[in-house]
DNA sequence: GCCAACGTTGGC
DNA sequence: GCCAACGTTGGC
């Protein structure tokens, strides 16, 4: 199984917009980057993916979310009404593509970048690193789990 | 709102 | 294929 890390605006598309939807499950359209879009195709059902809220206040990861439908054409591409309108694209070639998620867990507290960017066990994490933009990236599980094992615990006394 | 760091586009 | 101009992302 792999791991990943998506990223959504909250005044967008938020963590608790998720829990409200249907089947807490969401179509994860509008990627319109060829290397996130890879990403996406990579995934395989039952992969987990940590849900970081961007351009937030603070920017956080929130919880995580499990692939329940694998890579599949992203129509909002072709719809000229969408915000994620690319004239590039039609039914014949869709080019974009999105996945299903599903809600796992809200973590109890949210994780701040701050927060992060002083743990050593995810110094190398693809999120942290200086001008990163990829809205779809893989985490390793040891990063994963780091995460997974902060967002249980209060946060840790500073040295 | 600013701006650094990218990614994309298009002229040549 | 180069690269300048432009557009976007996203932290701050």
């Amino acid at each position: 199984m792999n791991h990943w890390l998506i990223k959504s605006e909250p005044d967008v598309f938020s963590i608790h917009d998720l829990a409200k939807a249907k089947k807490k499950t969401t179509h994860w359209e509008g990627v319109r980057n060829y290397q996130a879009r890879n990403f996406l195709r990579a995934m395989k059902k039952g992969d987990l993916a940590l849900f970081y809220h961007s351009n937030a206040e603070p920017s956080a990861v929130a919880g995580v979310v499990e692939v329940v439908r694998e890579a599949y054409p992203d129509e909002s591409a072709w719809d000229p009404r969408s915000d994620y309108h690319d004239p590039k694209a039609s039914n014949e070639n869709p080019i974009w593509s999105m996945v299903d998620v599903r809600l796992v867990e809200i973590f109890s507290r949210e994780l701040p970048l701050d927060e992060l960017r002083g743990v050593r066990a995810l110094a190398d994490m693809e999120l942290l690193r200086r001008g990163s933009r990829l809205s779809v990236h893989p985490v390793t599980p040891a990063q994963f789990r780091t995460i997974q094992s902060l967002a249980s615990k209060r946060r840790a006394a500073r040295p």
